[in-house]
DNA sequence: CTGAAAGCGCTTACAG
DNA sequence: CTGAAAGCGCTTACAG
């Protein structure tokens, strides 16, 4: 491997001076740089990130901390994971992953090694000790979700806006018992998980604006509890004709499980599930409407709004992305229960 | 951030026998060890992993490099990009994400920069020519898949059991007419994938040995293109009794497409899907049997046998893990088409 | 516009 | 068992 200085030696000049036109930092007269960029050619030169690493005291790596359980894999992770790679790169910077168990000391390790110049932190949750341990140590960072103060930098999903659009599509649909299926269990560490409180938040204030009464069941996110909770459903809410789903594997369970109490999809019983990804909804037969969950957009923005920072270019923003209400084609309107019984 | 100087002064040593019990690398007394130890925890030293790396030459990174291509992220993918992560940090590694588009020049900077120590290269190629560049720059590397040169160190799947496999179960339940879905489509630079030209080769030899006709379609990777995909395959080879699908997303609109056409899953016609995902059997309704990839497996494999190369304890090795057949519950047995007709 | 030189925070022969 | 010192390959004030 080349080095600086072997190019400073072939084209004559001082290795500060193959730095600046290297990084354009300094102002080089037309002659040398050519002379420089040459002899780079030539030796097929590539700047040593390590070395100017540890000169520049940045790295230019940034960190995405995502939790590594498994029932969050979803396509949209991969597609938000992807996301943040690409947008780091243009920028110049490159993404290590960090899948964090529950040992305490990870975060130390990671920041205090002075690998990263700043952190991309995904399933914030309400009191969320990782945001504590950034703040406190002044790691440049931005959040994916947001903590119940909201003073701190971040993109989330805009939840009262998405909520609202679903739960108002029912209504037009005619819909009066519309519930919510969520993944919040009380008796899991999730339930602290902001989206989970954010979006049952925001179903209950659309609910409650227009006079309906809320009825809203926790679910694990497996097809199994879907189908399971299906029949929780209709068992304690038996009016209920349509069904919001937050949880993707969730609602393909709870399909199967509607269509197994006897109903129709969409003609008894319609159906809205947060979708991670770009076409779920047309995964089910019958196919579902669904709220579109923007991770591109959310990886993006995370990932500039964080590099921003580290160089200083903008305060940190804090931004809201509704998802995007993808309506089946087929839509149920709203029936009378004893039509079909 | 306390450096190694730090602890140095405070412990009354010098800067050396910090890096020796901080590394393990040399005996150092009890006495002093403690010391050093002690003031370590006193100043909450970490050692800067930038500077280890330029006087190591090690980064103690490994790269992941995978397509940056939106129809192939699965949840497998997050599986897989999870558990690399996790291995490697299990032996002391940071992963890097590389998202490869098609620039040919981003394999230089990779390796030139000297970010990385080695490389994991996903969905290989026949014919790669990141292969022939990784070799030609002396790079460690491990692939996920082979070359048709079978002479670098991989892991993949072992196509000839698990369609054996495939190919025995329907075969077992008395089918004849087994059609192959394949995503390989002359057209796309795509058919050059390792998996997809070895697994329709295993599904003919399999079919062969038992004097039976392969049928094969190729058929993108979307639901779309699955529901077309029964059409074709009905019209084209109206004996079939029994599919095998080899991309996920088809196999859902496989799935529907065959009930479209007046059959009845599994009564009627059995399905095998290749799963990315470990309960995507569950996600259809009916269910279905499907081969289940070996995603951790691969990742844990490839990052070890790299890691292995980079601190020289072994030899590169080549494995391959078959996929598991989960067979679902309600399995079709072969009828006679005229039955349903 | 260009260069000499200090310094980033470690590792690692080499001496003792 | 321990230390002094060179060196990893850059960046960046500081001079000129």
């Amino acid at each position: 491997m080349a080095t600086m200085q072997d190019v400073a030696d072939r084209a004559g000049v001082s290795i500060a001076t193959v730095s600046f036109v290297v990084n354009e930092t300094k102002k080089v007269s037309m002659k040398t740089r050519e002379r420089v960029t040459a002899a780079m050619a030539e030796l097929g030169y590539h700047r040593n990130v390590v070395a100017r690493a540890l000169a520049s005291q940045q790295t230019h790596i940034v960190a995405l901390l995502y939790p590594a359980l498994d029932h969050r894999n979803g396509p949209a992770t991969t597609a938000f994971v992807t996301q943040a790679a690409l947008s780091a790169r243009a920028r110049g910077y490159d993404l290590v992953l960090w899948p964090l168990s529950s040992e305490p000391d990870q975060m130390a390790r990671l920041i205090a090694g002075g690998l990263v110049d700043g952190v991309v932190l995904m399933d914030v949750r309400l009191h969320d000790a990782r945001v504590d341990a950034l703040v406190h140590s002044q790691t440049p960072f931005s959040l994916i979700g947001r903590t119940s103060d909201a003073g701190h930098p971040f993109v989330d999903i805009d939840f009262e806006i998405t909520l609202e659009a679903a739960v108002d599509h029912l209504c037009t649909l005619g819909h009066k018992h519309i519930a919510l299926v969520s993944e919040r269990l009380p008796s899991e560490p999730l339930s602290d998980l902001g989206y989970l409180v954010r979006s049952e938040d925001a179903y209950r204030a659309s609910m409650e604006a227009r006079g309906l009464t809320p009825f809203v069941i926790g679910c694990a996110g497996t097809t199994q509890a879907g189908r399971e909770g299906a029949r929780r459903v209709f068992h304690d809410a038996p009016a209920t004709t349509a069904v919001i789903v937050i949880n993707e594997n969730a609602a393909f369970g709870l399909l199967s499980g509607v269509v197994g109490e006897g109903y129709s999809v969409p003609r008894d019983v319609s159906m809205i599930s947060l979708s991670t990804s770009f076409d779920v909804g047309g995964l089910t037969d019958p196919v579902l409407t669904t709220m579109k969950v923007p991770a591109t957009e959310l990886a993006a923005l995370g990932v500039d709004s964080l590099i921003d920072q580290i160089e200083e270019h903008a305060t940190a923003p804090q931004a809201l992305i509704p998802c995007e209400l993808v309506i089946a084609e087929s839509t149920a309107q709203a029936h009378d229960r004893s039509q079909i019984s």
